[in-house]
DNA sequence: ACTTGACGGCTAACACCGTTAGCCGTATGG
DNA sequence: CCATACGGCTAACGGTGTTAGCCGTCAAGT
């Protein structure tokens, strides 16, 4: 009888990422955690509600796992690494990536901070350039749907693309930072 | 009495941009084209068929007004225009480019070429190097899809994301072109 | 100790969705 | 003249999110 809130929240991750997110219905979610459908309302306003909280936890998972890469790596330049993170992340988990950056961000349900947590890797990787930060996320954030959507040829060589990717804004933050300095 | 199947699609469309996504039901579609639903599928097999000839439409329309650019410009670095031309096409049509581009495209139902003559002016833009070309039209994807999303804070300087963009890229572009004659 | 009220289940139902089965008038071609 | 294909129709199925309203349990207050 733990927190009801969680246990639903717990059980829509598990259906989200077996089933897909079709499979993501309040009538669904419900049998999973044993009860019916409309008792759900006791503990989540709608459905939206149910995805914000899946929202927050991709977007903390996100967060954690990029943190992760910057502790892991040292004074080394952080774009690559940071890049195949990024990634590694949206192809392990693509249902949830895409619930979580695919559609408009439930701010307001949001752990305060947690936004701006998952953007900082990149932020620091543009030495604190935010237009260049951005453009590199939506850099990534692209690479990233366009893959799990499929749209890319069949063959298509992803690694070579975010290798370029990488380069070409690995060379406008070194060319800002001078820029800076001069 | 036109061609039924054309009246359908412009019925959908009409129903895509003026009421958005939800709107575009099959007996939505069939209401505004003076039939019932099952009427429909007299002349598609199904729903995702009337979304394909939609992605067909806007997949067209990006190619035609993305042409249009390149014919403009002259031997003007043409990356700035066509990421305006890019952005400004999504923002005029945010459902029409949602529903073409940011789910797997219907290839069997798109006119021969089409992909291809969508995606050749980037390709040309990066001088004939498809992997720059792939990176940059995930960059413009990116930048294109946070921004219909409502993703970026309320007031981020979008212009400046676009340009810092534009000038990595053009720079990979002019290195990799220094490169290949050297 | 009794009552009250909140909590969290439940069933029934509504309005919508995509889709199928099956019927029927018309119009065309053999 | 007949047959067949075309393109409408109604009825219906199983699914969706959601609401209304009922009811048992359990804790708190008088």
């Amino acid at each position: 009888m733990a927190d009801r809130v969680q246990q639903i929240t717990a059980a829509a991750r598990e259906l989200l990422e077996t089933e897909g997110p079709d499979a993501l219905s309040m009538r669904r979610i419900a049998e999973r955690v044993g009860i019916r459908a409309p008792s759900l309302y006791k503990h989540f306003p709608d459905k939206g509600a149910v995805e914000a909280a899946l929202q927050a936890q991709g977007m903390a998972q996100l967060a954690q796992e990029l943190e992760a890469i910057e502790a892991e790596i040292g004074v080394e330049p952080p774009m690559p690494a940071l890049a195949r993170a990024y990634r590694q992340h949206a192809l392990a988990n693509p249902h949830l990536y895409r619930i979580t950056h695919t559609r408009p961000l439930a701010r307001t349900a949001l752990p305060e901070g947690l936004e701006d947590r998952a953007g900082m890797p990149l932020v620091r990787a543009a030495h604190g350039d935010i237009d260049i930060a951005r453009s590199l996320w939506a850099f990534a954030h692209g690479m990233v749907v366009l893959e799990l959507d499929g749209r890319f040829p069949p063959g298509a060589d992803l690694d070579a693309a975010w290798r370029v990717g990488c380069e070409a804004f690995a060379h406008a933050i070194h060319a800002k930072s001078q820029g800076d300095t001069a």
